[in-house]
DNA sequence: TAAACAAGTTTACTTTATAAACCAAATAAA
DNA sequence: TTTATTTGGTTTATAAAGTAAACTTGTTTA
């Protein structure tokens, strides 16, 4: 009757960054934490878990002197989400 | 630009339990473990806390000998999962 | 009357989430 | 020029959740 929920897109700030990333296509670190809210230290684990998952790369470079760590969404990473959004619907309808 | 997402209903099986009484309006304990699929124990922790929070109310009583649990969505619980369900929105869409 | 079953609850353990502390490099202030 | 301060993070420690397994209480069945 309920599908399973993927537990990595069940978390609100994973999913937070997964909808900025599908919406913007790339987004660094800066600016994952001004659109999420999130501390650091939570969005460096969270951002992690979602690349160990395949669901999104990191890439860390500079730009000019300042480090800079560049994130974008994958194949597997939409297609999860996709999913999840589905699955969300026999939970909350429509 | 998030909403936050109410802790207590970010649960599969919390929020699984909050959809099938907001559908049936009243539903036993064996009925719930049975459209969940949750084991016993998780899901009696879980109604717990739903109804501590005030979002269910758990009456327990007997139907002949057998013992006989209770549940049904306050008006407050169905507030709180249509919030959720709106604040869901913006992380999904639509 | 002893074994099995039903309906839960409690306990113990594992996994998550999160904040706080920390670090290294760059920039600004004294 | 040394000393704060800021930037861009990572690591660590703790609290909170989720879950299975063991337990309880009473009932039915062999």
């Amino acid at each position: 009757m309920f599908d399973r929920l993927d537990p990595l897109l069940h978390s609100e700030l994973r999913l937070a960054v997964m909808s900025v990333l599908i919406g913007s296509d790339e987004a660094d670190f800066v600016y994952l934490r001004q659109q999420t809210g999130a501390t650091a230290g939570n969005l460096s684990v969270q951002l992690d878990k979602l690349a160990a998952a395949g669901y999104i790369t990191v890439e860390k470079g500079f730009q000019g002197k300042k480090p800079r760590t560049t994130c974008r969404v994958t194949d597997t990473g939409r297609a999860a989400f996709a999913a999840y959004v589905e699955s969300l619907r026999s939970y909350i309808g429509k």
